[in-house]
DNA sequence: GTTCTCACG
DNA sequence: ACGTACGTGAGAACT
């Protein structure tokens, strides 16, 4: 059966949304917009539009004379990050990050979302495109269901306006760590595997081989760092990438990756070989067999080489997540139809499945969609999916 | 139409 | 000596 199919059946359901909800939010977000605005003009000592990079340019680095941090294509950026240290220095960066926050939060999700919905159903209907990434992702557009906020106050707040029929529950189904057990699978590295098979706490364990302790000395600050080292692995790392990462020194940085790689020689020889072999071969694949060409890898130019290493290394293992997922929602659809249940799939956030379930059906779900995504391939590592049920998307989390 | 920024996995 | 984390989509400002 043809994945679109199950896409088409999940873009006709839509998703509901509680329209009251929203124009409250958008009511307290816009009181708390102007006060934030009436702060940064006194700050700033004069108005001018907070939402133009070029303006805010020309305020903090050339009227308060802040320093800059780093360039854009056409001037000095002003991202999060360098909002974050300079807000060290002056109030107003401080300001304007919590403007940007909340005004991103309104204009794009608050305010936009409830203009789309559909007038005949009362419900949100996104597009799955199966041919824009480059790696088997699926992407979503008009409207972007899959980077709805979850993180902070607000996003909780966005994910209670997506709600569940009447009589009716989300079912909100992830795979715990499917990336890295991929690359276990692949690299069949030791240490991966064995914590994998014990169903451990990964970020805990890589902690624990960075600094030399017992997994029950790690502090939050250790599993912190050595979360952001088990992403690096997959992004394919760098000293320098993981120190702006981690705002740490260059030296540091190598030291961790040098000591990740010295416990997880599968992972090292695994990378190297992959690296070698797509030079000859101009390709990578994912579980099932999807291919990316690298042209990257062959280029004269030295970081669009470096681009290409890092593409080798994580191409196949999002593709490979995206793989297993997409199968797995093939057969959650299948049994759903033969077993003749009401739940429907709504939504697919890469590694997570969204569905509408009969109250009445909450268990004969949940045990259906487990047993189907913990299962749609086998891996050397067990696949692990967490479940959760709720009347809206944040208390189904 | 391009640039910058930022939301998600 | 070089400079980056991988994959997306959308809003606002600006050209
Ligand atoms: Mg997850």
């Amino acid at each position: 059966m043809p994945l679109i199919e199950v896409l088409a059946d999940m873009e006709m359901a839509g998703v509901k949304i509680d329209l009251s909800l929203m124009n409250i939010l958008s009511e307290e977000l816009g009181k708390e917009l102007s006060a934030l605005v009436k702060r940064i003009y006194f700050l700033a000592g004069e108005e001018f539009n907070i939402n133009s990079p070029k303006q805010l340019q020309e305020i903090l680095f050339q009227k308060i004379g802040l320093r800059t941090i780093k360039k854009t294509k056409t001037g000095f950026s002003t991202d999060v990050d360098v909002l974050e240290q300079l807000s060290l220095e002056h109030e107003l960066p401080k300001e304007i990050l919590e403007h940007r926050t909340l005004s991103k939060v309104k204009s794009t999700y608050v305010d936009a979302l409830p203009r789309i919905v559909n007038h005949k159903t009362g419900r949100l209907h996104t597009s799955f495109n199966q041919t824009i990434t480059a790696t088997g992702r699926l992407s979503s557009s008009e409207p972007n269901l899959q980077n709805i906020p979850i993180r902070g106050k607000w996003g909780q707040r966005i994910r209670q306006a997506f709600t569940a029929e009447k009589a009716h529950l989300l079912l909100s189904s992830d795979y715990s760590q499917i990336e890295l057990r991929v690359l276990a699978h692949f690299s069949r590295d030791k240490g991966l595997i064995e914590v994998f098979k014990k169903d451990g706490d990964i970020h805990t364990r890589t902690a624990s081989e960075l600094f030399g302790v017992a997994p029950e000395n790690v502090t939050t600050e250790m599993r912190r760092m050595a979360k952001t080292v088990n992403f690096g692995v997959i992004y394919g790392i760098s000293p320098f990438g993981l120190s702006r990462q981690l705002g740490i020194a260059h030296d540091e940085a190598k030291l961790y990756i040098d000591t990740y790689f010295a416990k997880h020689s599968g992972v090292r020889n695994y990378v190297d070989k992959l690296i070698s072999e797509t030079s000859e071969t101009g390709y990578v694949s994912t579980i099932f067999n999807r291919k990316r060409a690298i042209p990257e890898l062959l280029s004269t130019n030295r970081n669009t080489r470096h681009l290409g290493e890092r593409l080798v290394i994580n191409t196949p293992i999002q593709g490979s997540a995206a793989d297993i997922i997409k199968l797995s929602m093939l057969n959650i659809q299948k049994r759903l139809k033969k077993e003749k249940l009401g739940t429907r799939m709504l939504l697919q956030v890469h590694d997570e499945l969204l569905f509408e379930v009969p109250e009445k059906e909450k268990d004969r779900a949940e045990s259906l969609v487990k047993e189907e995504m913990e299962n749609a391939v086998e891996l050397n590592v067990p696949l692990k999916v967490d479940i959760g049920i709720g009347r809206n998307w944040a208390e189904a989390h």
